[in-house]
DNA sequence: GACATTGTTAACGCCAAGATGAACTATTGA
DNA sequence: TCAATAGTTCATCTTGGCGTTAACAATGTC
């Protein structure tokens, strides 16, 4: 949880995850596209695996070649946390009138 | 959206966020709950603030007392991302699924 | 086997984020 | 007015992340 967001709040491998959307990309092509060096990249694929966000498989025709493509998993667990939280959101809401309303109150009545 | 990402990738910033779930504290409660000196607590809800994921006021009773809740909208916002990111994965799936099913039918009826 | 291609590690520098203590502002209350 | 409280800002330090180039490993091609 703590992993994914802190993988997502770097804008080049947001930008990677929003590539690998349409479907698997190789490691160079990637760098490519984002705009810097081969070992960056590696490093940021890197940190994208151990998150889970991505997940890599190499071609039986030429395995120097690394192919990259999305996980759902990650991003799922996400977006539950997310919803766990709006979940508390109506509770909150609901807290936060009764708290403005004990204050009122104190002060109209006290 | 890379503020939002940014500023939930912090531990402590996510536990501000997890404390404020249940209501609205005060920015001292929320040093102590988190174990952290008051001025890195204020300089983690500076950031909360900017990037909208909270809003603070101050009591009228007691002026000097800032109180801090959530605000829906950013995280409603990184959830619509995600739901995005989501529906490029089904597309993507439901076409390779499609070009299977494809082959498939080749395969037995040609 | 020699050489290009693909990608990862290693070594290094840079800079921004984060923590702390001290000083400052604003507010409350005797 | 003076002391206490709540919180922020300042000055300073440390750490970790990110980028680059150079070296390395693995694989494919002639």
């Amino acid at each position: 949880m703590a992993a994914v967001l802190a993988a997502l709040a770097d804008p080049a491998r947001r930008q990677v995850v929003e590539l690998l959307g349409p479907g698997p990309r190789r490691a160079g092509e990637l760098a490519a596209a984002v705009g810097m060096s081969a070992p960056a990249m590696s490093r940021h694929l890197k940190v994208l695996l151990q998150t889970g966000i991505v997940a890599d498989e190499r071609t039986t025709a030429d395995a120097r070649l690394r192919y990259f493509r999305l996980r759902p998993q990650p991003i799922g667990a996400l977006q539950a946390w997310l919803d766990q939280l709006q979940a508390h959101w109506d509770e909150q809401l609901a807290s936060f009138k009764r708290h403005v309303e004990e204050r009122d109150h104190d002060h109209t009545a006290g």
